[in-house]
DNA sequence: ATTGATATATATCATTTTGATATATTATAA
DNA sequence: TTATAATATATCAAAATGATATATATCAAT
């Protein structure tokens, strides 16, 4: 593992269940993982190049050479070590950005409708993000005794979780907002 | 507003209320809303030059000419008719990228105590900030019915309320590891 | 059968961000 | 006085973002 590049543990682990083509990686992101983490082709093609040059991943041909060009890109044993060894490395960063909570912390100065209107907005993302969740995991909930599943479940309820925390804040903001001890002063 | 750049947004939303300098906008960013945004001296100074040049902000000259050289920044009228524009902008991205959650999802193939340390670390650093953000929300409190301050305060319970929900389902999630469904097949 | 729309698949590029380092001054503590 | 921490600006390589270009495959509707 040469650098910092979050992309290349992102490709391993996704790389350890199954071979895979960029455009599955793209895909798999996109679905499984798209409430904690974000992908893009940008990233991932130029990292399997960089990956299989320095032994992480190799090329597989796709067996039936019929049609489009395929590249299914396959872990290879030093592939596996790196992904055990940041498994196990201590330092994370969890970096979030939420725009919405900077136009919040910005918005002070505008009328009170501004942060209202933003507060609705990022509502009704999040309840468009849990109903997804909640479908995730009543399939998990189906095959939870297998291999794997109890790491997915627990990523599923973390975003649930979360995603209920928010609702909840959303309306008490609202209620602050609306018949706050401010209530008078809608413009500074 | 030319590009997509978000330091742009940062930094006009922090010059709206007094002139400051690259560093202390950085010092701002590192204290005040860390919590849910990040910022370099990287992106900050190319920031203020571009954003001078295209007249959202100017540069003033400290009055006190003694000591270092120091740029002060203020904003321009273009600059808060641009912030204001912005703020009533409903398209918001929220890009969370949490390291630790995708140790979780990849981990599954490991031995179950790689999953739990990792739910530990992620447990104390919550812990931390969530301390720092209950001192802010008490100090907050002191000062409420000032201008702007609602926004601050919300932000701020946003910001413990996830801690707090984060805190939860790391309890949950150690129980669940310990003594789930799978406690028996500790190996794939 | 052909058209149009959507999905599959790889690749590249400009712009933006990150994280680190270089440089220099000022304030503070030992 | 000397070391160290804080202040302050600037730059750079590496990484990520978001968009676009290119081409094939599939599938439904005409």
């Amino acid at each position: 593992m040469a650098k910092d590049r979050k992309i290349d543990l992102v490709i391993l682990g996704l790389l350890s269940h199954e071979d895979l083509t960029g455009y599955d990686i793209k895909k798999q992101i996109d679905s499984g993982i798209s409430f904690f983490w974000k992908g893009n082709f940008g990233s991932i093609y130029p990292a399997l190049n960089e990956m299989e040059k320095s032994g992480l991943v190799k090329k597989k041909q796709d067996k039936k050479s019929s049609g489009r060009e395929k590249i299914l890109y396959h872990i290879t044993n030093d592939g596996k070590k790196a992904l055990q060894e940041w498994l196990r490395e201590e330092r994370v960063s969890n970096d979030l950005k939420y725009e919405t909570l900077l136009k919040i912390y910005f918005g002070g100065g505008e009328d009170r409708s501004v942060t209202l209107r933003n507060i609705e907005v990022f509502e009704n993302q999040v309840k468009e993000e849990l109903q997804i969740l909640k479908i995730y995991k009543e399939n998990l909930e189906k095959v939870i005794e297998e291999k794997d599943h109890i790491n997915y479940y627990l990523t599923v309820t973390f975003g649930i979780d979360t995603c209920e925390t928010y609702l909840k804040w959303c309306v008490k903001a609202k209620k602050l907002l609306r018949s706050g001890s401010d209530g008078s002063k809608n413009k500074r």
